[in-house]
DNA sequence: TCCCGTTATTTCCAAACAGACATAGCGAGA
DNA sequence: TCTCGCTATGTCTGTTTGGAAATAACGGGA
């Protein structure tokens, strides 16, 4: 496996309020996952999460929001699970579209193109 | 002083290429202290910042670009010192711009009306 | 020639973080 | 009652990170 495998230059957005990161890239692949296999354990499996690491994530969203963004259950018929709550589902709705406009917006490839072309090797010095 | 001072819910912005934070809100403020001091040892001072960390930070950054952000000399009448290239300048413009269209979009202040009003205590458990 | 504050870099140590693993409880179905 | 995979949480350990401090070089001005 190739891990020097960065397809291109990208923009990142996140929304921090008191120390913590509420939402970022990650936190939302999470939920997109939690809510693409009904689980948070096949979410992490997917994504080469540890179990642990998805919680605290999700600990930490969370904090920041009166009502859950998950709802989970352990036993029963399908052996436990998880699903999004409509405010969850809300979230990812807002973040992607802030993403989209970023992307849209004349600045990012501005950026973009001021960046030196990828797989160039670092000059020696200055 | 109070640590714990966190005016309100903030989005921030991150430009990512080939595992290196290439910009982000603290390269960002640093390139303008920088701007603002006349010098990188300034500039940490005011951001209570170690000049190793704001020398990763700049190197980081330059590691990216084909032509320096910064312009330093050290000895001289000055003695020493540091000045932004116009490279360094454009990317603060289009940085803050793209910041600027991020918290005017709708969204951004839908997201900061979904979060858990500040200093409301955690509750218990869920 | 010495002085000064800066650039530039290294070494050392403490703190923060992340991954691997272990464990307990859940509850429908067999 | 036993099984199974999931939720939920704790412990441990190795890695990464970050700060403090030491050091050398620079070069105009006194």
């Amino acid at each position: 496996m190739t891990r020097t495998h960065h397809p291109r230059p990208q923009l990142q957005l996140r929304l921090v309020a008191e120390r913590d990161i509420v939402l970022g890239p990650g936190k939302i692949a999470l939920l997109e996952a939690i809510e693409h296999h009904g689980s948070i354990a096949a979410a992490c499996r997917e994504m080469h999460l540890s179990y642990k690491k998805a919680w605290q994530l999700l600990e930490t969203m969370g904090r920041h929001f009166d009502t859950p963004l998950v709802d989970t259950c352990s036993g029963g018929s399908q052996r436990g699970g998880a699903t999004l709550t409509p405010l969850a589902r809300e979230l990812i709705v807002h973040y992607r579209a802030l993403l989209q406009r970023l992307d849209a917006a004349p600045e990012s490839e501005a950026l973009r193109a001021m960046l030196r072309p990828l797989n160039t090797p670092t000059p020696p010095d200055r």
